[in-house]
DNA sequence: AGAGCTACCTGAAGGC
DNA sequence: TGCCTTCAGGTAGCTC
């Protein structure tokens, strides 16, 4: 379930008990998750130091002493604990780090993954958009992306070739900071709406990873687990329920297979 | 080429 | 109680 914010929020709670660290042991108790993992993926991890834990997008990257790189994505519902008291159902991946600490990877759907990538080898990287809260994204490079599209722009928002890191959730949630409909064509916003859009893009993100940070207080809860934390939206989830602004329901639609959440009197 | 559909997988919730 | 359907915050790969 996590998009940007709660991995990013991942990845600060992990770092302390990884970055720096070597893999002293690593179980895979299966063999594959979305992929799989490949037949050296022990052997390329294990004894390997830990350099630099990053995010990008969705991704968490771990940059490994040896050159490689361990790429980790949480699809749906993979969650990080750091030394859960009990072994739970779907634990697939256990680390134990030279901090003396074991990190475990649990995810129910299985939506995820992990791969490690060579130096120079060509990621599932390469082709993302730019980062929501860098420089990169503006009002012009936004538009340049949109320019010509034929698809609405909640569609083209979740592209990650467009911007990379925004999922279904906050899509709907900036889309409705910036009162604007999901079922505009996205080829067609103007100067304005784009500056609008770019703006509470930003804020949204920027928003939640503060949430995050500070309900989880150090980055993970009491029992270590790491990635759910509790958000208020102003329209996912929320269908029927008042608009905080106008009152009028929150109506939802199903937009290219996923529900879109919005408010037809404030987004135009 | 681009847009949209389906697949992948498990579990929770709701209707009957 | 159980059975069935629908839904879930992800991306990849197929079709048209």
């Amino acid at each position: 379930m996590p998009e940007l914010p709660e991995v990013e929020t991942v990845k600060n709670g992990l770092a302390p008990v990884m970055e720096g660290y070597v893999f002293d042991r690593v179980q895979l108790n299966r063999a594959d998750l979305r992929f799989p993992f490949g037949d050296d993926f022990i052997s390329r991890v294990q004894g390997q130091k830990l350099e630099r834990l990053s995010r990008r997008a969705k991704f968490m990257m771990a940059e490994l002493s040896s050159g490689d790189r361990l790429f980790m994505h949480l699809g749906m519902s993979g969650k990080f604990t750091i030394d859960p008291a009990a072994f739970e159902k779907h634990d697939h991946v256990i680390f134990e780090m030279s901090s003396g600490n074991r990190v475990v990877y649990n995810d129910t759907r299985r939506f995820g993954f992990m791969e490690l990538i060579k130096p120079g080898e060509p990621s599932r990287l390469d082709h993302l958009g730019p980062e929501p809260l860098s420089n990169e994204l503006s009002a012009p490079v936004l538009r340049a992306a949109l320019k010509g599209k034929k698809n609405k722009i909640k569609a083209a928002l979740l592209d990650q070739r467009i911007i990379a890191g925004l999922g279904n959730i906050y899509v709907c949630e900036a889309l409705y900071r910036a009162k604007l409909s999901p079922t505009r064509a996205s080829g067609k916003l103007t100067v304005a709406d784009t500056e609008l859009l770019v703006r509470h893009i930003k804020d949204v993100i920027s928003d939640a990873i503060k949430a995050g940070g500070s309900s989880l207080k150090d980055f993970a809860n009491t029992d270590g687990e790491l990635g759910y934390f509790q958000h208020s939206f102003d329209v996912y989830g929320r269908e029927n329920e008042p608009c905080n602004i106008c009152e009028t329901s929150i109506h939802r639609i199903v937009q290219t297979g996923r529900s879109t959440f919005y408010c037809k009197a404030c987004q135009r």
